[in-house]
RNA sequence: GGGGGUUUGCCCGAGUGGUUAAAGGGGGCGGACUGUAAAUCCGUUGGCUACGCCUACACAGGUUCAAAUCCUGUAGCCCCCA
């Protein structure tokens, strides 16, 4: 087993991800005893996880790689009922099917941060420090309300609960709060509790909006059993101006690349604000922290280079979609930005264009007097009516294989097409869209 | 139940019989600048194969050569009296 390095706190010290500790000093005298088990538990809401839990997992990472043994929670029980933290208004349950759906989906997607071992099952929990991925839906689906109350409920004394702020938020909102949500506290603290005596798991870190939650679970502990448990939170990802990270006006950024390409999230990386791309490699990436000032001093001296912003997008694309992904991110950034596009074969356009979206057109339409620009801007769906695509052309925007096109009148010919059947459509900066003449 | 007011384009907000497809601002979209940024500046912002035509100022009808602008009715919002 390897012994545990005593620098994590440090290092979670200094990347900033230390937002609350129960207890500092005691976790970092249990830390240097000894290999720990520390938990986090993820909420299967969608059947991938997004760069919001991605901190997590990292953080998860970050301990197991000091040798410690990770536990990753996926809440099948507590995701039927719905954490109230941080949201304003009560959610929608879930039903089972799709949860199961989830809970799989989210258990693949961690085979990147942590190191199952060979099983990623409980069997595999003997083999050093390999991570356990767990479904508290195994513990609770079992329990029956009468018992829980007795053994759980009993500890809670409602006061405390009230004082909350999760809840007095929520109370305080026209939406109120159902008792349903009111219990989910109880949930995820017994969770602790049991992670505790069937794992010896005394650690719990999540984002700072758990922080309820987690000192809940700590006393339920000391209630139940007499035992010290250690809470740890990270700040949450946010903006400079306060917004959640990860999110665009078209939603998330999800770590599946069906649903977030490699190239998306590449791109939404490289974009990150001068002021947030620093919080984003110490919190996000393993990048070491000599490595981190130079960076640093680099955003300040010569912004322009985002030296910082293309180092994140790069670490981060790897990790997440491999070398290849991260490739083809590159690639295609290099052509969709400004790259002349010349002659190129339907196959290799369909890569660097993965992302676009595409329309099929009949082919006839390039024979004779020719294809009307206008029809082709409306055809590829960049504008909505023939006026704006008018508009368009002659305010300079619109672009045919990245040449731009000035004459609202052009015809488009076979020779125009940029491969063997497509032509590449491009309104503003980054409106891109294909045409496929069949 | 009685009296008064209000209703404008994606949003806010001028306009009170005739160059009004509707001032101004916000937002959006283009462009320039730049760092694929921010800020700034400029342009544009109903539809139509389009120097013209069509549809639009809550809805329906009316007066007029002509209405977002006047009249009547319907609906929404607001205020006052009971």
């Amino acid at each position: 087993m390897k012994m545990p390095e005593n620098n994590l706190l440090e290092e979670l010290e200094w990347r900033g991800l230390i937002h609350q500790c129960t207890d500092q000093e005691g976790l970092a005298k249990l830390l240097a005893s000894g290999s720990q088990t520390v938990y986090i538990g993820f909420d299967p809401t969608a059947d991938s996880l997004h760069v919001g839990s991605m901190m997590q997992l990292m953080m998860l990472r970050r301990f197991q790689k000091a040798g410690h043994r990770p536990i990753a929670l996926v809440g099948g029980a507590t995701g039927m009922i719905g954490d109230p933290s941080g949201k304003s208004e009560e959610r929608n349950l879930l039903s089972a099917e799709q949860l199961q759906k989830n809970v799989d989906g989210v258990a693949s997607q961690m085979r990147r941060f942590l190191d199952f071992g060979d099983h990623g099952s409980e069997s595999a929990e003997l083999a050093g420090n390999n991570a356990l991925l767990l479904n508290n839906f195994d513990w609770m689906q079992g329990y029956s309300y009468l018992e829980f109350l007795r053994d759980v409920g009993k500890s809670f004394p409602v006061g405390v609960m009230m004082g909350k702020e999760s809840v007095r938020s929520r109370l305080e909102s026209e939406s109120g709060l159902s008792y349903t949500e009111f219990s989910y506290m109880l949930l995820q603290a017994y969770d602790f509790v049991h992670l505790s005596r069937e794992h010896g798991c005394l650690i719990q870190a999540g984002g700072s909006d758990q922080w309820g939650n987690i000192t809940a679970g700590i006393d339920l502990g000391r209630r139940m059993h007499g035992q010290q448990l250690f809470g740890i939170t990270a700040p949450l990802l946010t903006t400079s101006d306060g917004r959640k990270m990860g999110k665009t006006e078209s939603g998330a950024i999800w770590l599946d690349p069906t649903r977030t390409s490699p190239y998306q999230f590449y791109q939404y990386w490289r974009n990150v604000d001068d002021a947030d791309v620093m919080r984003c490699i110490a919190y996000l990436t393993e990048i070491e922290r000599a490595e981190y000032e130079e960076l640093q001093t680099a955003t300040q001296s010569d912004p322009g280079r985002r030296a910082a912003q293309n180092r994140l997008a790069e670490w981060l694309t790897e990790f997440v979609h491999g070398e290849e992904g991260l490739a083809n991110a590159l690639r295609a950034s290099k052509m969709l930005f400004g790259g002349e596009i010349g002659v190129q074969t339907d196959a290799s356009l369909s890569e660097i264009f993965a992302d676009v979206p595409s329309q099929e057109v009949d082919r006839g339409l390039l024979e004779g007097e020719g294809y009307w620009i206008v029809q082709a801007l409306q055809d590829a769906k960049l504008v909505s009516s023939g006026g704006e695509a008018r508009r368009a052309v002659k305010e300079g925007g619109v672009y045919v294989n990245n040449i731009r096109a000035t004459d609202e009148k052009q015809r488009l010919k076979k020779d125009d097409l940029a491969s063997e059947s497509v032509l590449v459509m491009r309104k503003g900066k980054k409106n891109y869209a294909l045409l496929r003449f069949v």
